[in-house]
DNA sequence: CGGAATCCGAAAGGATACTG
DNA sequence: CAGTATCCTTTCGGATTCCG
């Protein structure tokens, strides 16, 4: 019985294999609510509550718990300004801002296929 | 009581907004396996067991699903060989392909600052 | 082989109430 | 105002089985 594997060819992208760092930040980065934040935010520096009210449809519960996840990763920056009643702002950090432009890409794509995206689904549900 | 509102600034990522076609779109394409197949097709067809060893951890079930969901919105195109037995094949669309180019430059960001985000976690975690 | 359907436990996510 | 904790419902997603 063989139990070594022959190794494969390696391909570039193969660093995003399951397990890896690189997967898991990625699992964390990709996903709704993180990306819209990131928009969102944008070179702006945010209160939570006025993110609440531009991230339509997010609940308090799950902006926090992205914001919490995202400032452990480094992506924003969290001050506390020890105010009654407290004021809490957000900005993206250097590594955030990077993450950013791609995610404009990314939105950029979606407005410039919206239209094609939309006759394709009418196509498929027939 | 005013119940008018007064218009808002009107940003251009206000075509995000929830409800909207483009929110429903990047809701769909923002999501971890989704990304990771376009990222895993690239310019290449694959079939459907090829696709499933490749993306590591994924179930049968999620393939499908995310795959009926790009096809659907017109980024990957399903071809049927009716051959016995049967041999299904997927690539990117020209959408698709475009779509990909921005998933690039995300996962190059995330290579690129894994290292930085790994330290963040430990400090955060303290 | 690829896909659909079922079942079922796990996780996501909303609503609410409470704290500094 | 911002955050945490609790409860509870919905959805996700894996395992399995059957079909073309």
């Amino acid at each position: 019985m063989v139990t070594t594997q022959l190794s494969e060819p390696a391909r570039d992208d193969d660093i995003m294999r399951a397990g890896t760092l690189a997967r898991e930040i990625f699992s964390d980065v990709a996903n709704k609510w993180a990306l819209l934040i990131i928009e969102t935010l944008g070179t702006e520096t945010l209160r939570f509550s006025e993110l609440r009210d531009a991230l339509e449809g997010i609940s308090h519960k799950m902006l926090t718990q992205n914001l919490r996840m995202m400032e452990r990763n480094g992506l924003v920056q969290r001050t506390v300004h020890p105010t009654v009643p407290p004021r809490v702002e957000y900005r993206l950090t250097g590594p955030g801002l990077g993450l950013r432009a791609t995610v404009d890409l990314m939105c950029e794509w979606t407005r410039h296929n919206m239209e094609h995206i939309e006759s394709a689904r009418h196509q498929f549900d027939t």
